[in-house]
DNA sequence: CGGAGCATGTAAGCGGTTACATGATTTC
DNA sequence: GAAATCATGTAACCGCTTACATGCTCCG
């Protein structure tokens, strides 16, 4: 149940189409909850048919565009989501699988692909790291609660990406090697 | 797809039953791809009617028993897997999401949460840990190719609970100073 | 022989992904 | 006025989760 709440907060910071809403979370929501239109307009729909936000009426808008804003219902289950409990979602990493299944049949060709890996993590924390010195420049000073938090769940990615870096770096590394040396071993 | 071929690589380890699988990914390759029993069971049978596993005829064994093994189409499969192409993973944290909200209508009390969150990385990482040291004890001597691969894929999660920890922890310090100063502030 | 728990499985539902559909606006 | 693309949606599928079902074995 996170896709509703989260499309509820990106409405609170602003009131926004549905389109304008996958730009966003292409871009800043959506690196912790990733969403594709087809679930933001199901989403929206169902979150106007629960009294949690509404279209905004005024004018037609340029285009077809429909903008959503929330409504007291919608900041107030908001509020209630942010204090609930719920376990941490368990782990899923096809590419630490795939160095366990390599270390039974051989490394094959898992060099490229944990490279590729390594690209995408690196070209991530390198966006992160401009949006932080664009959003947040100021260190020493006091900052707002808003920003204080946000700041927060921005390190959170950029630590993240950096663990990705230099893990993947490290096993470039490793695989390369026992690719040169025992190639189509396939540990029999 | 990665489940059928995390069980390929759990059998290829060692051949066993639905639920000796279970207990297994309970405490080892589930780490990085969880699966309840149900799928385990269902996943068994689709890999078997592929011909990619079989139960070992032998004896009944004891109870009832099934153990399986992997054929050699499923490891020539689990191979030809090693070595393919697959974007990762988008990632999903409802922890950060909560943030993001608590940024807009008030922390409340996601404090609790995020201890609760810290006291399971916490636990994990120790867990990780005796697993290091019980499991790969000689640093310095070289390793298999088998133990290198699998020791990597550990110190993945060491890596990664570590972060998490620490992490929280700094988040722990700030929420909670946000808490005693604007309790019920709300960001209006 | 009756109850506890072991072991394997079935069924329903849900969220997310992929592919396709539709109308409206802009551009040449 | 044809093509591109903007904007909003619908439909089908698939893997995972949760809840329930069944038979077997071990133990008192």
């Amino acid at each position: 149940m996170s896709l509703p709440h989260a499309i509820l907060t990106a409405l609170l910071e602003k009131p926004s189409s549905g389109l304008e809403l996958t730009r966003r979370f292409d871009k800043s929501i959506g690196f912790f909850w990733a969403a594709t239109h087809q679930q933001i307009y199901r989403e929206l729909g169902k979150l106007e048919d629960a009294g949690l936000i509404r279209a905004i009426p005024g004018p037609p808008a340029q285009g077809r565009r429909k903008e959503y804003e929330v409504l007291p219902d919608g900041r107030e289950e908001l509020a209630a989501w942010v204090s609930r409990s719920d376990d941490p979602r368990p782990l899923r990493d096809p590419l630490a699988l795939r160095l366990r299944a390599a270390a039974m049949v051989g490394v094959g060709d898992v060099g490229a692909e944990v490279r590729r890996h390594l690209a995408v993590h690196a070209a991530q924390l390198d966006a992160y790291r401009i949006m932080e010195t664009r959003d947040f420049p100021d260190d020493q000073a006091r900052q707002t609660a808003e920003a204080t938090l946000q700041h927060l769940v921005l390190t959170a990615g950029i630590e993240m990406e950096r663990f990705w870096t230099e893990w993947l770096t490290k096993v470039d590394a490793v695989v390369s090697e026992l690719g040169d040396a025992g190639e189509a071993d396939g540990k029999q």
